[in-house]
This record gives C-alpha cells, sequence and structure tokens, in this order.
RNA sequence: GUGGCCGUAGCUCAGUUGGUUAGAGCGCCAGGUUGUGAUCCUGGAUGUCGGGGGUUCGAAUCCCCUCGGUCACCCCA
C-alpha cells in the first residue's frame, strides 16, 4: 500500500474509468427513459437544512443517526442530503410548478453508515418523483419506468416485491395489533428486534435474524387492517402492473425505512448480489410528505435506485461491460519538431479520438504505448516522413480485430501467429481521410 | 455503534520455534534489433513490511494502541 499523506475518507472512493464510463452510460439509459415518460431532471443543492430532513422522520437511522450534520459560517444548521425525495419536496414547496409534477434526479446522497459491500457514506442514486396526484396508475407507471430501466441495462433477473401500507389513517390501527402481537411474542424475539420494537415496531417486520422469523411469519398482516380507498388502489397497481406484463411478488411484511411512506412500498432485489445488501432500488408513496414540509398537502410517489449496487449486480450477472475507450489512433513521434502535435491537433479536430506519445521515447517505447492502447492505427513521423511531408500508417493489433485492407503490399510482422501488419505510406494532407476509410 | 478477518513493491501475493543487505510473479523502464508493437534473452528502478509505542542483543514476525480495508449485525440505495 502506497504511503501518502492523504487518501479518501471511509466510505468514500475515488470513481474512475472503466466505472466512470459505465456511469455515464447507466445515466444516460436513465435520462432517456425518464425523458420519454415526461420527467424533466431536477438539481437540488447537494445540503440544506437540517429540518428538511428530520421531518423525513426521527424513527429512521437515516435521520436519527446517519445524517451528515454541521453548522455552517452563518451558524445555520445544515445537513448533507441523505436522500433526494426529502429535497424534492421542499423545491416543490417553494416553487410550485404545474401539477402532477413528474421529476428525475442523478447525483450523490450522503449517510454516514459503517462502509460495506455496495453501500458507502457517499452514493449514487437515480430517481423519479410525481407531485400532486394520488392516482394509481402513476403509481404503476413509476415501477414500471425503474423495471424497464434493469431491462434495458440487462438486468433480468432483478425481484420486485409489493405492499400497501395504507394511509396515515389506517397505520395507528395497525401498529396497535402488531404491538400488542410482538408484547406477546417478546420472549422469543431478539434482543435487538426488541430495541426496534419500542422505536418503530413495523420495522420488526424486516429482521432478517432466523429468531425473529417465527414470530414475525403469524404477526397480523398490514394489508387486513388497510382502508377501502387504500386497496382498491393497490388492486389498481397490481391490474396495471400484470396489464403491463412487469412481474412482481406481493410481500405482505415489506415495510420501508424511511416513515413516510403511505399506500403502495416497493422495492427492487437482485439475487446475484450475494452481499447483505441486496436491494437496488425501492419506493413507494408519500401522501403526507409534502405537507409536513409545510407545503400544501399534495401526495408523491416515486423511486430511488443506487447506481453502485446496479453496477455490482451488473458485474455479477456480466452485463453493462465497459465500453471499449482506447483511441482510434495513435501518433508516434521520433522528431523534435511540431508536425505531431499538428497532425494530433488536426485528427482530433476532425473528430478523431488520437492519442500519442510524450516526452522523446524511443521507437520501441512508443510502439508498445500504441499497441497497449488499442488502437488500431498508428501514425509514425519520423525525420523521413517529416522531409517528404508524409506520414507512415501502420495497422496494429495484430492478432484479432482487421481494420480493412489498405490495399498496399502486406509488411510482414515478426509474429508467426498473428496477422500481418500493413504499412503504408501517405501525403500529409491525405492523413486524415485515408485514416477514416480504414476504421470500422 | 458492536463483533470476526485482514493490512509486505503499481497489482496479486510468499515470507512462523523472532536472526545477517526483505522476496516471487505480473506490470513498468532500458538494451539485444539496421527508426516499428508479440515471444524470447539480458539488465534496471520502486518498499520507512499501514502508523505509533513496547518486549528483545535483534521484530515484517510477539504484545498494546491507532488508522485503514473487508465481512456480519444494524440500517438501507
Amino acid at each position: 500500500m502506497a504511503r501518502t499523506d492523504f487518501q479518501t475518507l471511509p466510505g468514500t472512493r475515488d470513481l474512475m474509468e472503466p466505472d466512470t464510463g459505465r456511469i455515464r452510460h447507466l445515466v444516460a439509459v436513465f435520462a432517456e427513459e425518464a425523458r420519454k415518460a415526461g420527467f424533466g431532471q431536477i438539481v437540488p443543492p447537494m445540503f440544506e437544512d437540517v429540518g428538511v430532513f428530520v421531518r423525513l422522520g426521527e424513527a429512521s437511522d437515516v435521520v436519527s443517526k446517519e445524517l451528515y450534520s454541521f453548522l455552517d459560517k452563518g451558524e445555520r444548521e445544515i445537513s448533507l442530503r441523505p436522500e433526494f425525495t426529502a429535497s424534492v419536496c421542499r423545491a416543490y414547496a417553494q416553487h410550485r410548478p404545474l401539477l402532477p409534477w413528474k421529476t428525475w434526479y442523478v447525483g450523490p446522497s450522503f449517510r454516514y453508515d459503517k462502509p460495506q459491500k455496495g453501500r458507502y457514506r457517499q452514493f449514487d442514486q437515480v430517481g423519479v418523483e410525481v407531485i400532486g396526484s394520488e392516482d394509481p396508475d402513476l403509481d404503476t407507471e413509476v415501477i414500471a419506468l425503474a423495471a424497464g430501466f434493469y431491462q434495458r441495462l440487462g438486468l433480468t433477473d432483478v425481484r420486485l416485491d409489493l405492499n400497501s401500507l395504507g394511509d396515515a389513517a389506517d397505520r395507528p390501527r395497525y401498529l396497535e395489533a402488531l404491538t400488542a402481537y410482538l408484547t406477546q411474542n417478546l420472549d422469543a424475539l431478539s434482543e435487538q428486534a426488541r430495541m426496534t420494537m419500542k422505536v418503530n415496531p413495523l420495522r420488526v417486520l424486516d429482521s432478517k435474524r432466523p429468531q425473529d422469523g417465527e414470530v414475525v411469519a403469524s404477526a397480523p398482516i398490514l394489508l387486513d387492517y388497510v382502508s377501502d380507498s387504500a386497496g382498491q388502489a393497490f388492486e389498481r397497481v397490481q391490474t396495471g402492473l400484470t396489464a403491463l406484463g412487469v412481474g412482481f411478488t406481493i410481500q405482505p411484511r415489506l415495510v420501508r425505512g424511511l416513515d413516510y411512506y403511505t399506500r403502495t412500498a416497493f422495492e427492487f432485489t437482485s439475487p446475484s448480489l450475494d452481499a447483505a445488501q441486496t436491494a437496488v432500488g425501492g419506493g413507494g408513496r408519500y401522501d403526507g410528505l409534502v405537507e409536513a414540509l409545510g407545503g400544501p398537502p399534495e401526495p408523491g410517489v416515486g423511486f430511488a435506485l443506487g447506481v453502485d449496487r446496479i453496477l455490482l449486480a451488473c458485474d455479477a450477472t456480466g452485463v453493462l461491460e465497459a465500453a471499449g475507450s482506447g483511441p482510434d489512433v495513435w501518433i508516434v513521434s521520433t522528431t523534435d519538431g511540431t508536425e505531431a502535435l499538428e497532425l494530433t491537433d488536426r485528427l482530433r479536430q476532425s473528430g478523431l479520438r488520437v492519442e500519442r506519445s510524450y516526452g522523446g521515447r524511443s521507437m520501441k517505447a512508443q510502439m508498445k504505448a500504441a499497441n497497449r492502447s488499442q488502437a488500431p492505427i498508428a501514425l509514425i513521423l519520423g525525420p523521413d516522413e517529416v522531409s517528404a511531408g508524409t506520414v507512415s500508417i501502420r495497422t496494429l493489433r495484430w492478432s484479432a480485430e482487421s481494420v480493412g485492407s489498405t490495399g498496399a503490399d502486406e509488411v510482414t510482422g515478426e509474429n508467426p501467429a498473428a496477422a500481418p501488419a500493413q504499412q503504408i505510406v501517405v501525403a500529409v494532407q491525405d492523413v486524415v481521410e485515408k485514416v477514416r476509410s480504414l476504421l470500422p
């Protein structure tokens, strides 16, 4: 391990190629899907008044212990956003765009968690929110958008779990029944579950501890306590998803980590992730959140998908490979003139990806670098070429990819097992055209 | 926040009854090659053995602390 004065803080990292290229692609696909579905992009600030996030519910860990908070120089209490939904609701309350307001986002969020595989303190999400309509068809549309996005990436094994949490008015009745039941079975519960029960009984349903499994399995079912209107809406969502061919599983014990959810709640998981974190996305309806943030009582529905976990799932299933990012042309120069500089510039202006060697290295070293870059073509500028006003074009990558015929005499390579390299000499002014004709 | 495992070159790792100048493979650099990339051959560079303290004649190796990574709990994307 290299000794350096500074390194990234826990739970943060430097994303670099090829990962950054994959993320660019992923985001481009998502933006396209969202645009087709009528969503416009929002870029809210990464930090807000802590109150914006506290309204998410103080019973959730995200708020109670994972908020990155600090005092700024104006003595304001600030938090880095732990998610986008609160910011979007705040933005709606502040700007009052036309309803229904459909918006999508991408960017980092921050949670002070202990890092783990697929879990970072700074992590990227893409997501959408719709403010201002209770229509369950929007729930369906939003879920289908996420499902379609996974499909387009090639993630075919993503599983959708669905539940209805009922209206805010249904919640107390259910909590009462659940608490009574859990209290009765207190002895059978794990210590952690007992702690959770005091703070947020719903979350006990989500316990992954085998010990709690038995108790949870026969706990009262949320769906039995859901109001008629919420129940009908849930039916409508199911019918809609089925009509669209989106597969799902009703998961009566699915609850979400943030308290603001009402009615439809859903979670996407990828079984190919063997880590503890298999959720690649989730969301639901939050009909009271805008109002809680001081806005009008507008309902909302949306989801957030974890970019890093999606990438992990892609790795596990071998999709979304990094696109080849090598240059089209590599320029080898053994003179100290400005010819290489000019040729590089000219080729780049013509739209080609051009790389070259620097530092006046030997031709052998430059050819090695050219070969390694995976460029299909090397342009050689030595004293002979410069004085004759020409450039030598040499095809690279002996072994596999053919670069098209140069129509020139073949130069025998020294590698007997590989296709022979070809080399031709052209006038400087014809280089761009010739190179273009050789590229696929 | 709690617990398990781990931390030696750019990368993957070897290196235990503590013992002289700390190793391998890959990669990198240079040469063999008459300006031309594979292979091969030759040569070369790089480590305060994560950091600090302690035990010892002597520590990569044993002890303590600390930082970082990783996995699980928890939580969630």
